[in-house]
DNA sequence: ACTCGCCCGGACAGCGCTTTCAGGCCGCGA
DNA sequence: TCGCGGCCTGAAAGCGCTGTCCGGGCGAGT
């Protein structure tokens, strides 16, 4: 106690200790008026208040974490090679809305991948060591083995896309079942009556939900389901290009395609155009995503779009929420912690 | 002290205390060990490794960082708009370099943006609160104050591209001047003899020394200067167009030109062709940086390449050095500590 | 065989903060 | 005027780990 007093030493930051000294209070009263506790006095708060700016006083957050056991950071995990997370605006768009809703709150984002067992056996220590407040899971695939862990470790995560219609944990996720529905009534709309559909990989979710809207569409319209218009793609332009072939091999009669993603589209439509078919005379086309592909593609492409950022600002919510309630224990009920957001439907020359 | 034996609360992770329980020795003991010491027996060692294998034990980051004043953390600072990171291939090859660096050591990287007003002073606070060991400083300009306030802070930080001849920072650039030497050279051994040059924005000091490795060049070639030739422009694409355009007018003869960086580039070539001018045949050009721009232009762009990703793991180790190196506070002599790489020249049909 | 030196393990004092606990002071009601 | 209840504040006990300082044990030298 002696031994260390409010002198501060050489480039030593300023403690807590030397700004209850020069305010004339103990060190808990400091503590409070950082923290914000209502229990201070208007007075005594100011005191600290000036004593802080005029010490310059940061807080150490080390101390904190250790004292408070939290760390005031979440991580957003993307199970992905670094190149995808790059090469995709889905990514960056998500980190974009984290970003925004964060930068109201002291919470610090890292973001971590793990797109390699090396990465993933890392990113498993760190969870381990309890190094972040929660986690933001985006991109997920069925069997992928995360979710558990941080359930283990109970520590709290959301989701972005659950992975089944059972999914447990809080998750946001874009209405894929009605993103795919509006693109197939807006062929319909059009005047399109062999409309196919090329699906996304179907151990993602979402992928799944498309597939139901597209074919709960047709067949609302009247028209009988026909396992022959739709083709299994894998959300990579080669799969859209084979798929697309495939459909054109079993339905010559095709005029439409609902594309499970924009990348897929643009395989498929390389593949009508080897085909000689015209777009959208003879067929129309929708993708899904309305990424840069789609404005660019040519023609431009109609496509789904998914409210990303609104996505990601979402997730923040959910999961300090989450944070918040699980700090003093309080067990809730299961209510609605799985958030759906609308799409809309970007029209464009292709349909 | 009774009051916190080796029992382990609920849901609680591990501790040393109980860790050196287990295996039948003291608190320190345990701590020679996770953090390497020597001085152990291997028996003892054995002994505690098990039970720390036994009881799944993680140290607690926190406290290891208050009792050893140190975060293991390291913060990748890019003082622009997200967006333009994830546009610019550059940051994401600098990221991945870093990364990989990074993997071997138990460091944490940590992605910064400050691009706005807003985020440099989120900034400034972090670094206050000396939340990280060092800082990794990207793409940064003449009169950019952050480096003036890490070392203020007296934080450990490495620059990308040196801000001037007198850099003071350690840093970590590739060969401007060489890079500009070559291309030109290329140039002068194609039979071109009026080469142009458009210039970044000189207030990046990699853009000078371009400047004057172009300059130099011509003159050992036994070329006379000409200012005429040289035309600025700001990195940017309509940047590259207008000083194109300028260049023309001015020089109706030219039959080459070094645009100081590849998306300077397009836009140069986009002036040449709406100047009827053909490429390679009229107008020779090379551009810098060899993205991804340079592969997909029409026609393909000769570019100078900087080794990005090894500049990235350079930074990291300069950055490890200096955080070494500051902890016993020796200080060390103004040994060299700025690193440049060489660049290459990657021809394709421009030239 | 005895002593000196060396090496290893244990104890202890914090690192800076949060949070509980209890006491002091004031105001209000009786 | 006296007593009781509240609110505010100060004190103190850790949070889990590091690193230094000792003491003890063992091997080697004479």
């Amino acid at each position: 106690m002696a031994s260390h007093g409010a002198r501060s030493r050489s480039g030593g930051r300023p403690t807590l200790e030397e700004v209850a000294a020069r305010a004339g209070v103990g060190r808990g009263t400091v503590s409070r008026v950082i923290n914000g506790s209502p229990r201070v006095s208007d007075a005594t708060r100011a005191a600290v208040e000036a004593a802080v700016a005029e010490l310059g006083y940061v807080p150490n957050t080390a101390a904190r974490a250790l004292a408070a056991n939290r760390t005031d950071a979440i991580a957003l995990v993307v199970p992905e090679p670094e190149t995808r997370f790059f090469a995709e605006p889905y990514f960056s768009d998500m980190l974009r809305g984290v970003g925004a809703e964060l930068s109201d709150t002291e919470m610090q984002l890292l973001l971590i991948f793990a797109g390699s067992d090396r990465e993933r056996r890392r990113l498993a220590q760190y969870l381990a060591a309890h190094r972040v407040d929660g986690v933001l899971l985006v991109s997920v695939h069925a069997d992928d083995p995360l979710p558990d862990l941080l359930a283990q470790l109970e520590i709290p995560a959301v989701i972005s896309g659950p992975r089944s219609a059972a999914e447990t944990l809080p998750s946001v996720d874009s209405d894929n079942y009605g993103g795919a529905r509006s693109a197939v009534d807006h062929l319909l709309s059009r005047g399109r009556t062999h409309i196919a559909h090329i699906t996304g990989r179907l151990d993602v979710y979402g992928a799944q939900r498309r597939v139901d809207g597209y074919r709960d569409a047709l067949r609302d319209a009247g028209y009988p389901p026909d396992e022959g218009l739709i083709a299994p793609g894998d959300f990579t332009e080669e799969g859209g290009h084979r798929a697309m072939g495939e459909l054109l091999a079993r339905n010559p009669s095709l005029d439409a395609v609902f594309a499970g993603s924009d990348v897929m589209a643009a395989g498929a439509r390389r593949a009508l155009r080897e085909a000689g078919r015209r777009l959208p005379e003879d067929v129309a086309m929708v993708g899904y995503d309305d990424s840069a592909i789609a404005r660019h593609m040519d023609p431009p492409l109609t496509s789904v779009r998914q409210p990303i950022e609104e996505m990601g600002r979402r997730m923040l919510d959910l999961l300090l929420t989450e944070i918040a309630d699980r700090r003093p224990a309080v067990s809730r009920g299961l209510e609605r912690r799985q958030v759906v957001l609308a799409t809309e439907l970007v029209g464009r020359s292709s349909s």
